[in-house]
DNA sequence: ATGAAAGCGCTAACAA
DNA sequence: TTGTTAGCGCTTTCAT
């Protein structure tokens, strides 16, 4: 029962009555053993439960570790979660594995676990920078060989690979769809903070749909929230207007939650909804929801094999690689503007 | 531009004109050292963006890396996206860092994971056992004293600690519910596969509710799936049945959902439902989703305050702690059964 | 208050 | 085919 000790090579060599270096041939397959002494370490790595030591291993040969660095806001968000699978399974087969950490989108946090990953010697860094955040103290790593790679939204500081969704573009068609559907009045309900990225890109989307329609822009319709709790209410408020929206556009998916919600509690179903990123349950809504859908697989693909390319030595530029979102109708955004035919 | 090695503790001694030893003492808050050597020391540290190298100090310290293990079957399961977050929330105070992977509930996988983290020498490890994986190799360890804990079902071949919800009483419930407005011939569509212990227990509370209520058992209306597009399927054949169920329940959130995209696509809202954990959106539904919910967040923080006093030297007997699950009405249970007055 | 030497577990480079 | 030596970057131990 007691704490003993893990047995090492040379625990192993010693059974085996062969030198250390031998275990460690066999154990990595690498210079010729015999098939007898072969057998023989086997055997004494098995009865004694031997487990190399990687963090032993890793030292001695330099470089890299096999581990990548993952630093996302929210474990728990769908998104970021299906970004993470994606990326494992790229980067599984290179035997590499996943540290990861939630930032919370917190600057600080975000530099811890960089920092602790970094010390980890990983070999990759993969991160959805927070607001705020500064990455110049990545650029020494970046050019001596670490790729780092920005997902969802650029980074500051640093001139490296970032993989985005096409945000502005997206945003724009879901709210053409809503005008298209005869709506004047569409209430944005973007994220917070207002300096995140997606959503500067996403109310740019926003803008330029109202301009190519000739609607003027009406901050008072524009407001924000951080989780669902608030997106409901924001929704309350905007609903509550002397003059309020008759559509509604969803900053992601959160805010799409609240919105919904919200409108199912109030039993406004008539105001359209278009929302930024698809959720689950979408189609069995009624209406169903009509969303901008984000690839995160794509995106953490597409952010694997970029930093893998990068580990085998690609330095060309750095890119900003835009992923493609979709506009998958679904009934939401067509609901009537009042005094239109329903389009 | 080049790879340069990256600074060494060594580096540091030298920029100062110390020895490594008093770089070691300043960085670790070690013995004393005069207030003048530590600021030229940390201003080398700074100057050569000196991080040391967390695997040779561990490599020397011996005992286990700060890092913790986690194993799950796929990370862009909220759920357990859940489960993940809360488990980092409570370790991160004490300096851990996640170490994760998917298993996809497969034992081979799981295997190759929990190996390769035992070779990183993590200080806890979280596995959610996949069916058919035997955990006897992990028994070493644990009785070494690192702290092993299953999550969302036991394991098997090793006694220690494990985190479940209360899945029989849960699914009891959720199907008593059912039972109590009415309904006698209620479907079950678990998940697969057929020996994964959370759908045994929740297919053995739907039987003891049954049972009480002196409804029969009709294997016939017993079905399972994978994944969404499976129970969506399956939802389909129990319904086109000659003599159909009025009532389903949910064996986990996944098959929920498809579910009710089924009866959503079909138009069959009459359908009364109530699915063992929730999901996001329940309360837009037409009905609203009644549900069975887990409590990931507690599972999570359970499991790693379990954890960390094992790994402040508890050793007292293994435990498998049940989670209560609560029993969330929100309607789509009390959709009325044919010739009921609704309850 | 600081340093020198040894060693953690492993492998690179050489020898035999 | 196998072993020996040295050393990865750090900390421990013991000196000074």
């Amino acid at each position: 029962m007691a704490a003993n000790r893990r047995p090492t090579l040379a625990d192993v060599a010693r059974e085996v009555g062969v030198s250390a270096k031998t275990v460690s041939r066999v154990l990595n397959e690498d210079g010729p053993v015999s098939a007898q002494t072969r057998k023989h370490v086997l055997a004494a790595v098995a009865k004694l439960g031997f487990q190399p030591n990687l963090m032993a291993r890793n030292i001695r040969v330099g470089g890299p570790d096999t581990t990548i660095g993952l630093v996302i806001p929210d474990l728990a968000n769908p998104f970021f979660g299906a970004v993470a699978r994606a990326i494992e399974d790229t980067v599984r087969e290179r035997g590499l594995t996943l540290l990861m950490g939630s930032s919370a989108d917190d600057p600080d946090r975000e530099r811890a676990l960089t920092d602790k990953f970094l010390a980890r010697r990983v070999s990759i860094l993969f991160v959805v920078p927070s607001v705020g955040a500064d990455h110049s103290h990545l650029k020494s790593h970046r050019t001596a060989g670490l790729p780092v790679i920005f997902l969802d939204r650029p980074g500051a500081g640093l001139a490296t690979d970032s993989i985005v969704s096409s945000n502005r573009a997206g945003a724009h068609d879901g709210v053409a769809h809503l005008i298209a559907h005869g709506h004047r009045r569409i209430g944005f309900v973007g994220d917070l903070p207002l300096k995140l990225y997606t959503r500067r890109e996403r109310l740019a989307g926003y803008r330029s749909a109202l301009q190519e329609a000739d609607i003027p822009y009406d901050r008072s319709i524009v407001i924000n929230a951080h989780d669902q709790q608030g997106a409901e209410a924001a929704t309350s408020r905007l609903l509550d207007l002397a003059d309020p929206p008759t559509a509604l556009f969803a900053g992601n998916n959160i805010v799409a939650l609240g919105i919904v919600a919200e409108l199912a509690r109030s039993k406004r179903k008539h105001v359209a909804v278009v929302a930024f990123d698809d959720v689950s349950l979408a189609e069995a809504l009624e209406p169903a929801l009509t969303v901008v859908a984000q690839d995160p697989e794509e995106i953490g693909r597409t952010a694997a094999t970029t930093a893998l390319s990068r580990l085998d030595g690609d330095r060309s530029r750095a890119r900003t690689i835009t992923v493609p979102t979709r506009l998958i109708v679904r009934g939401s955004g067509e609901q009537p503007a009042p005094g239109t035919r329903g389009a």
